[in-house]
DNA sequence: TTCGGTCGTCAACTGAAGTTAATTCCTCTG
DNA sequence: CAGAGGAATTAACTTCAGTTGACGACCGAA
């Protein structure tokens, strides 16, 4: 039929929604609409107005214009397909959820650590790692999403 | 070579334009602009009217809105990405000169016969090709544009 | 030649994209 | 509790993306 249901698909407002949850700013709360126009203001680029970035979050407006994409996806530091294809969303996903992972101060202290390890204690530790998380009950995949509070 | 070679950035219109050049409708002409304008409304999203695309492609307007570059994409069965990014711009262009070659009657049949051989026959006959190619002063990487005007 | 069709081009117009500015809602702080 | 400051929200407004319709060039047929 003419329509695929468009039930799985998600919107730009969801995408939106969700960077703005996971990227944050160096002082770690969510960027306010405000900061982010003032960043792309400061970036020289093509500007977009707070409350119309907010409308954008809000589904109350979708589709934007390309330079708006681009400025959009340029600020959050993912591709302009991140708007667009849904497999490269979930693809972009999985890395911001590490991101996200390393707004933790803990975890980002092991992360530097852990580099430069040899492989074997590096598949050591990931293995405590997991015992740790099966032990606290987490899922085992990368979770990504903030828990509802 | 008609196009200026390493101009920098590809503008959209530059990229339309390509798309327009390569991609053939069946009967072998180029798609006219209403052409796409009713294969999209004939699609049932959303519709784009010739004379934009017409804008589009020679530059009087670049700044399209999403949906509209979703639907051209589509149109042209390439991702939006296209528009976009630079290099998967180029990446896409090579297969797109790949699609152009075909419509050569003889390269088609070519391909058509030299599918399902060896990968050792495969090397040596593309050896003897490139040797042609040579012979016949002709680039030796894909050049894909059509010479003339 | 003239008629009929199609396509590219142009310019005036419409409506949605995007902005500005005022208002409400929090949340600190004295 | 007041009230200052900063963020989210709303509404009124402006601008430009996108359409409509007309005109002229081109091509094949009568």
């Amino acid at each position: 039929m003419p329509d695929t249901p468009s039930e799985g698909r998600r919107t730009l407002a969801a995408k939106l929604d969700h960077l703005f949850r996971t990227v944050h700013s160096r002082e770690g709360g969510e960027y306010s609409f405000e900061d982010v126009a003032d960043a792309l203001r400061a970036a020289g680029g093509p500007t977009i107005s707070g409350t119309y970035i907010w409308q954008l979050r809000k589904g109350l407006r979708d589709n934007p214009t390309k330079r708006h994409l681009e400025a959009l996806a340029g600020f959050f530091g993912v591709p302009p397909a991140y708007f667009f294809d849904d497999e490269a969303a979930e693809r972009i996903d999985a890395e911001l959820s590490l991101l996200a992972a390393m707004r933790d101060a803990s975890v980002r202290g092991i992360a530097l650590r852990a580099a430069g390890l040899s492989p074997k204690s590096l598949t050591a530790i990931l293995e405590m790692v997991e015992r740790v998380r099966e032990l606290e009950g987490l899922p085992d995949a990368a979770g990504g999403d903030t828990p509802e509070e």
